[in-house]
DNA sequence: ATCCGGATAGTTTTT
DNA sequence: CTATCCGGAT
């Protein structure tokens, strides 16, 4: 079972005597470690998949765990195992808990775009970058699991003050809507376990061994859940990797890498430092660079790939000049050694520079891909259908209910609703349940009130088909019923209204897959959506250049990676430097370094516009630390090498031959 | 509802 | 400086 495992990874993947910390360098095999372990514990152990949960941060990491897993284990059910997000295990916990925090259990998810809506409606009227950092603030407070009454006494500046104070009205208006935000999730089931030890044991005697992913990324509420959940078995395997931090900035706390240790003094620590990715040469620049951090664990990466080839710098003029350099360089190597275009990646500090690297690519004819950007469900016309799936679950949820209600327009406007939310406010109930009372007929117009109850009646039809029939046939028939396509072609474009349809029957279609797959209600998929960001249609056969932050880049490879703008006051960052945050920014740039398989091509400019005037400005620290026997260093007067000399001829050629 | 002008910020982002 | 966002005015 473990023979295809290094010595170190098969250490780690039998090691079951107590906690188990697996520091895993870059591309050291960190998924292969837990898959097999999983494997290890089912076949070898006789343990239960049901008792298992394996926990990532992102969804996308989940799928492909799961993936392996299935792949690893052919022949096993593996249905009961728990593979998911932190969040979603959260939201398990709080559903079948529910009742102990004073939720139903069909409560509502918030994201950020409705609390961003909470809070202007409970703040009277703020700016946007006010309510923003209300909304940060808040969200750091429950991710360190401080109490409103705390955070009062924490309350540093204006805003975090203005939070401090709103903090209780917040949570106040959540739970009358019958809803939670994403950071409660994690919280909910820390205050659950810490009140109710018989659902602590429930859980613990469910999930008995606990496998987590990218361990340095946790925050303070996610470490004290996988604590109790561990309880003092401390049963458990965090996967991490220090040197690959590079979310302080939104809570995660590496120093829950130390807390491991001294919260479990017994804790065995193994290092993964075979790399099966890069060539050495790379290894060895990426190992020279982070050895200026201080560090906890000292890690050293080689791998048996060979040494490779020098890690190019070149210095450009400007981020035209260099957009336009990459762009030519991807053309010509790709030409040269018959790549493709999926073999390159383009890394960059800031989302803004990609646009120059676009311009690029769209005059060069390359073909590219951008990770990150609106996600499917934030879109506004996926967001319209949600709301009513939200309503469905929870009548009580009073944003979804104004979103639906006035969405298409049905003649239903402000006055109406202000009328109603008067009402419904004095008698603390939600909008929904305050249009069903009698009393209501006192502060509106019979025939508003006739089209308010008109919508309540449609919902409540539909939440009875939505408990009974396939998800598929309910969702279609409801989105034909509210007249969203009409509505869409009066209200866009033909254009806009055409891809916003399209993303609608998309989504539609997923449902119905998605109810069929599992033979479930509407109710009942609609539950899961929450937390599922982006529809996974991500072409992988698409082949075109990818483009991604640093940030975003993390957990994936290829073969050529260009890492662009590599200057002082980019990367590392201006208001890093400023904050002495500098081992952070080293990092990320650690984390792109380690993203080569073959090639890395890092590039800086010498002048670069900021605040409305170009400034000259230097490499960044970086490069230097990357030790100059790694480097090659065209000099730009010199004469072009013989290998650029072909490879733009090369490119040359293929415009050529292509127009 | 829609358009225009002024103010404002111009790291990183998942759930 | 410039893109975006918000608010005010039509």
């Amino acid at each position: 079972m473990l023979s295809k495992l290094n010595a170190p990874q098969r250490e780690a993947a039998k090691y079951l005597d107590g906690p188990c910390l697996v520091l895993a360098g870059a591309g050291s095999g960190k998924t292969r470690v837990i898959t097999h372990k999983i494997a290890h514990l089912v076949i070898t152990c006789g343990m239960e998949p049901r008792n298992i949960a394996a926990i990532t941060f992102t969804n996308k990491a989940a799928k492909e765990m799961q993936e392996r897993v299935a792949q690893l284990m052919q022949g096993h059910s593996i249905k009961a195992l728990t593979v998911c997000t932190f969040h979603a295990l959260g939201v398990r916990i709080v559903r079948q808990e529910a009742k102990l925090v004073g939720l139903k259990p069909q409560f509502s998810i918030l994201d950020s775009s409705d609390i961003m809506q909470i809070i202007a409606e409970i703040s009277g009227g703020a700016d946007k970058a006010t309510l923003k950092g209300i909304q940060w603030a808040i969200s750091g407070w429950k991710n360190a699991l401080i109490p409103p009454q705390e955070a009062e006494k924490l309350a540093s500046d204006e805003i975090t003050a203005a939070a401090a104070k709103l903090y209780p009205a917040y949570e106040k208006t959540l739970r009358a809507y019958q809803a939670v935000d994403f950071d409660d999730l994690i919280r909910l089931p820390v205050e659950i376990f810490e009140n109710h030890p018989e659902a602590l044991e429930r859980w613990q005697n469910k999930l008995r061994y606990l496998l987590v992913d990218e361990y340095q990324d946790t925050n303070r509420a996610q470490y004290k859940l996988l604590r109790l959940l561990a309880g003092v078995r401390g049963a458990f395997t965090a996967v991490g990797d220090d040197d690959q931090a590079i979310y302080a900035w939104r809570g995660a706390d590496v120093e829950n890498l130390n807390l491991l240790q001294s919260d479990y003094p017994k804790l065995k620590v193994i290092k993964l430092e075979q790399n099966y990715r890069s060539t050495n040469r790379i290894l060895t620049a990426a190992n020279t660079l982070i050895a200026n951090n201080t560090k906890l664990f000292e890690k050293t990466l080689w791998s048996e790939h060979g040494m490779g080839d020098p890690i190019r710098v070149v210095m450009q003029r400007s981020p035209e000049a260099e957009a336009d350099w990459v762009a030519a360089r991807i053309s010509a190597h790709r030409f040269e050694f018959k790549t493709h275009y999926r073999d390159y990646a383009i890394l960059y500090r800031g989302n803004h520079q990609a646009r120059l690297i676009e311009q690029a690519l769209r005059n060069h004819k390359i073909s590219y891909v951008i990770s990150g950007g609106q996600s499917f469900f934030d879109r506004p016309e996926i967001k319209d259908i949600t709301c009513y799936l939200r309503l469905l679950l929870n009548s009580d949820d009073d944003l979804a209910f104004i979103r639906a209600i006035t969405t298409p327009k049905r003649g239903i406007g402000a006055a109406t609703l202000e009328a109603l939310g008067n009402y419904a406010g004095a008698r603390h109930i939600s909008l929904f349940a305050a249009a069903h009372e009698e009393g209501v007929a006192q502060h509106m117009s019979s025939r508003h009130l006739e089209s308010v109850r008109e919508f309540c009646a449609f919902i409540n039809r539909i939440e009875y088909r939505a408990n009974r029939e396939p998800a598929g046939q309910v969702i279609h028939d409801m989105i034909r019923a509210i007249g969203y396509e009409t509505w869409l072609f009066e209200n866009c474009d033909t254009r806009e209204a055409e891809t916003k349809w399209s993303n609608v029957t998309d989504f539609s279609g997923w449902i119905s897959r998605k109810g069929e797959e599992d033979g479930k209600t509407l109710i009942e998929t609609a539950q899961t959506i929450a937390l599922i960001s982006m529809l996974d249609k991500e072409d992988d056969d698409f082949d075109g250049v990818q483009l991604a932050t640093l940030h975003a880049s993390k957990g994936l490879e290829w073969p050529h990676v260009f890492l662009i703008g590599v200057e002082e006051g980019l990367l590392p960052h201006q208001s890093s430097i400023d904050n002495d945050q500098i081992e952070e920014e080293r990092r990320l740039m650690y984390v792109g370094v380690t993203r080569a398989q073959r090639s890395l091509t890092i590039t800086a400019c010498e002048k670069r516009k900021a605040a409305g005037e170009v400034r000259t400005v230097e490499a960044s620290r970086f490069i230097d630390e990357l030790g100059e026997g790694s480097l090659h260093r065209p000099d730009r007067n010199a004469p072009a090498s013989r290998e650029d000399a072909q490879a733009r001829l090369a490119a040359l050629r293929e415009m050529l031959g292509r127009s």
